[in-house]
DNA sequence: TCTGGAAGTTACAGATCGGTAACATCCTAG
DNA sequence: CTAGGATGTTACCGATCTGTAACTTCCAGA
């Protein structure tokens, strides 16, 4: 059959999972609902009746893209079970293989930057999503043994988000190149407090 | 006579000068040129007398924007003339002014999140400024006597970055919040290298 | 085999987009 | 005062956008 890239699964599924990978790559005004569905290999109505506009569309598809980083988390403890320090120090390492791979920095804060209306669905959600994440960064750091663990966290969290958006404007050789040996100094700083 | 922000100067400037502000507020993907021109209190046929295309007002925009925060740098050295270390501090003191002061983060990032498609010719005069933008910081830090001066600016970099950005996310009560803190205790532990 | 819901198809509405043509008007330099 | 360029006005082009209506086709479960 070899559909390519589409899969003969649901068409709801073909359609978030297409929406995600395209929002990724051109941003989210930078695609139109009927390019979507005709890369999902469906149509437009279909996508109308399991979404109920494009900006439910975008919600599901943040919520898509969290739950897979939520994945990522749960890989940590599975590698490293208990030893909460490898796991931030995983947490470094993957963030640097994920900035290796992909230079369109981080689907949330994208979205947040392109649906600048304040009152806009989507921005409660990314923002509950952050916040989520952030604790756990926080909760990460504070099993790990660290004394200021808020403010580890937090400069790891903008550090990374730095490099994310750093890439995408000065491209992979600029200050991002250098991420991992900051975070990782950061780290043995904080724990010689 | 009061045009309220629309001052009586020349139409090329009042586009460019409103196209800054609209783009910087709702993006560039979110404002169209009629909305422009019906602001700066003009019409379409005389932007498009002065620009050749929206990409090209977008470039000047980025240009005047740029210059904009050039003339920040010309204070610093204004108000402390050669004391390279004490510029830095105006810098990072200044940096989180700004950030208080408007949520919508670095037009320059923000444009490169927006205009994905690699092709675009905004983005080389992006990285072009940006990358004028880290020579500086490069210099001021070596100047002020820092040993790793490249290292140091490029972490005060991805903060500031990830400041702006993380403010468009989750607000300013998120790890932006520790901008200053995190960046004054950068700076005194390269200083004690 | 029959049936009912899910999915596909076609066409369209109404708005907005970037960009242009033709023409009227204003304002300033000579 | 007058000429000529800068500016304003109106109308339009073709493309694209989100979203919907009406109808047909498919397919799985009873």
């Amino acid at each position: 059959m070899a559909d390519g890239v589409v899969e003969r699964s649901r068409p709801r599924d073909r359609i978030l999972e297409t929406a995600q990978d395209m929002f990724h790559k051109h941003g989210i005004k930078g695609v139109g609902v009927d390019a979507i569905t005709e890369a999902a290999g469906t149509n437009k109505m279909t996508l109308y009746r399991h979404f109920e506009s494009k900006d439910e569309l975008i919600i599901e598809c943040l919520r898509a893209t969290a739950a897979k980083a939520s994945r990522i988390w749960d890989d940590f403890e599975a590698r490293h079970p208990g030893d909460k320090l490898a796991q931030l120090h995983a947490w470094v390492h993957k963030a640097s293989e994920m900035l290796s791979a992909d230079s369109r920095g981080c689907d949330m804060a994208n979205a947040a930057v392109e649906l600048s209306e304040s009152d806009h669905p989507a921005r409660r959600v990314i923002k509950e999503l952050k916040e989520a994440q952030r604790e756990k960064l926080v909760a990460l750091c504070r099993d790990a043994g660290i004394g200021q663990a808020e403010l580890l966290a937090d400069t790891l969290s903008l550090l990374l988000e730095g490099a994310r958006v750093s890439m995408q404007s000065v491209g992979a050789e600029g200050p991002s190149a250098q991420f991992v040996r900051m975070a990782e100094s950061l780290i043995a700083s904080f724990r010689a407090r």
